[in-house]
Order: structure tokens, then sequence, then C-alpha cells
DNA sequence: GTTAAAACATGACATTTATCAGTTCTTGTT
DNA sequence: AACAAGAACTGATAAATGTCATGTTTTAAC
């Protein structure tokens, strides 16, 4: 298994620990190696043109950042910054590219996560361009708990501010805020401050269908 | 290089041809082999829930279609229809699979390929949700110029349809059909017949970057 | 605890985009 | 050349989304 094999690798390299808020790298940067998240949030983000980020993928424990740079030897085009305070280990490059050269069950493994990954890149696209900015939000509420789960009050467990939320659907913070609203007006959501908690999961799950 | 390699393998492979607007593989099959483009382009696109297909790639001479699927032993997210006549060569699975195996260096080539592939769909994520229709479908035009080139009357070298252009942006054909025609308005392209030609490329340009 | 800054929230309005309902133009066939 | 079918186009209107302005709540630092 790919996780395996890098967490063998990962188990002899540095730990370094960052604070919510903080970039792990960023975006234009040349990474010298890629990082393994042992626990925290990651959001991994472009800045668009019009100053806006676009948060592009919530990393979390057991995933790699950077891999992709690394491996096409080009300057990263994302920026990844703590969610929350996060622990990770770094691996530097010339040992990924060791393992790459000498272990060919390991690149093979790489290479079908890329390849499934591509695939989701594709869902994402179609998400964006043909869904509305109320889909989006529904599917982001219902991404969060499957990928995140909820905590002891119901609250999902990973609590973005609404900004994030808005940079994550691709929209403006308002409209974002004004969505939620409504979500909870209508009784699919329940709100605590910035935390959200899922009431009616199927009623979000019918809208994202289109209903 | 991974296209040479692919190209030795594909020369000892079945060809066969496919006429405009037939598919080479629907979403959903689950495919046994590869696809690789000897001329000829194809479009490769994913049905949304309204009923809309998303056009996520133009895949012409010398690009590989249904490598993911088959590396990812999944079936197939996207269906391939030829946009003009098409001369494929098929590339049975087991093939790839002996290759991927055997020859460490192609399967390290095709990973950089995909690394490569990945922050390309990164940038397409950030376009769609960041900008406007009108930004999207100067891009659009600009992307066919650079990739497809211009014929000797200066109009694109591939004509896609006004639907086949505004499935690639993302939006309704109506709407398209009326950028385009501000845009010749605006004296930024010239058009004959479905055939579009750029007559003012920095200011399609700069229409991208946000002025 | 107080306080300033940041995040959240809402209203009013402008802009963008979609939808529907038609008309005109092309194209391929007979 | 006539014709039918599909594509391209246009107008009117509705719906979605963004922007700006402003007030309220939460958060974090002191």
């Amino acid at each position: 298994m790919s996780k395996e094999e890098l967490k063998k690798v990962s188990d002899s390299k540095t730990i370094k620990k960052v604070k919510k808020g903080e970039p792990l790298f960023e975006e234009g940067e040349k990474l010298n190696g890629v990082f393994c998240v042992r626990d925290g949030v990651s959001k991994l983000s472009k800045l668009s043109a019009n100053g806006k980020d676009q948060i592009v993928k919530l990393a979390t424990k057991g995933e790699v950042l950077g891999q992709r740079s690394v491996i096409a030897e080009e300057c990263t085009n994302l920026s990844a910054i703590a969610v929350n305070d996060m622990e990770v280990c770094f691996i530097p490059k010339e040992s990924i590219n060791n393992t790459l050269q000498s272990n060919p069950n390991f690149t093979l493994e790489v290479l079908r996560h890329m390849a499934h990954d591509l695939k989701e890149a594709d869902d994402v696209i179609v998400n964006m361009s043909q869904k509305t900015v109320k889909q989006r939000i529904a599917e982001a509420f219902l991404y969060l708990k499957n990928n995140f789960g909820e905590d002891e009050d119901g609250f999902l467990a990973l609590t973005l501010s609404r900004e994030d939320i808005s940079n994550v659907v691709g929209t403006a913070t308002e409209s974002a805020i004004r969505i939620i609203s409504e979500f909870k007006k209508k009784g699919f959501i329940h709100t605590s401050g910035k935390k959200v908690g899922i009431t009616n999961e199927r009623k979000l799950a019918e809208l994202v269908e289109g209903f």
C-alpha cells in the first residue's frame, strides 16, 4: 500500500508543528520535499486573478502534500495553509525520488492513486460549472460530514470559517452566509457560532441532486 | 519518453476509424484498453445532473484516452466523442499493465505526466469557479488557437459548434452565442458560419486577466 | 473583564446568467 | 433547386449571484 510505504519512509524523517493559519508552503515555491499530515487539516488553495482564494482540497491525517510538484519537477501551484494546529513530517525529495527509482510497486501505487485523484478532479470541475452555489454548499457540508465526521454534540468536526466555505465552493462570502442562513431557516442545518451541524441530511442530498 | 514508448506499443496494435459524432467510449463503461489518437480530435465529457454535458478536455494527435480508468481499475467517468473524423489505435489493458510492471521508467514517465495533468486540473477548477463566462469564453478561444492553431484563412483550425463551446465553458448555449456576438461586435474576433478567427488576441487576453 | 479587530449577518441594489419563445441562417438530402 | 432539420441567433424576462454599505456578534489580546 502506498500509505504504508510512505509511513515507513516518513517515520524516519523530521516532524514539524504548524500553527493554525500558518503556511506549509506557498504558491510558486519550489518544494524540496513532500509533507505528510500526521495531525490536523490543511487547505490547499490557489489565488485567482480577482484576488480570491480557491480552495482545491482539504488534506487530513495520512495525506501527502506536494508530491505532484516534486514528481513533475515543477513549482507548486498551490498554497498549503493549516486550518487548525497541525503536525506534519517532511520527506526530502531525494528520498522520494530514490524510492520511485528503486521500488516499482511504490511507483505504481502512487500512479494508481493519482489516476484516481484525476477522476475526482473531473467531478469537481463538473460540479463547479454545472451546479448552483446552493447545491455546492449543500454538497460541501455533506463532504465535511463524510470526510471529517461529527463531534459529540452533532456538529461537523471540522469547523471552517464562512470565508473558507465560500472559498471551497467558489462564491462571495456574503452569498455563502446568506445560503447558510437559508438552510438554517429551512431546518437543513443548525449552527452555534461558526459551528455547523447537519439536521436533515436527506434534504441536503436531494438539493444536491437537483430537487 | 512516454509518447515514444507508447507509440512503440501502439504501432503493433489495432487501428480504428471513428466518424465525427461517434463515441470511442461512454461514461460508465469498463474499458479494456486505452486509445491513442493518431488523427482528429475527441471531446471528453461528463453528463451533469441537469442533463448538460461538461467537456473536460479536448484530446488530439498523440494523446492517450482512458489510461486513467485502466490504471485505477475503475469504470470510466467520461465519454469520449469524436469532434471530427478520427483515427485511433487501441491498446489492450494487458499490454499496458505488462509495460507498467516491466518497465519502471515508463511508469515513472506516466506518473510525471499525470502529476502535470493534476496541476492543470487545479487551474481549470479555479477558472471555472472564479472567472466569468465572458472570461472563460475568451480563454477558450485562446486555448483553441494555442493548441490547435489556425487555418490558412486565419480561422481557428478546430471548429466547435456553439453548443460544444458552451459545454467547454459550462454555460447555456444562448449565453455563449450572445457573448460570441459581443466579441464580434467589439472586434475581438471574426466569424464565418461556425468558424471563428481571432482578430485581437491582446484584448482577449486582457479580458481573461480581468480588465 | 474590556476593548479592538475580525468574523458574521442582513438589506438594497447592480450585474450576470439562465430560460423561454421565437426567427433566421446553414447544411445535407432528395 | 426545394426542402426539412438542425444550428445559430435575438429579445424579453426571470433567477441567481455579486457588491457595497452597515450593523451585530464573536474572538483574541491585553
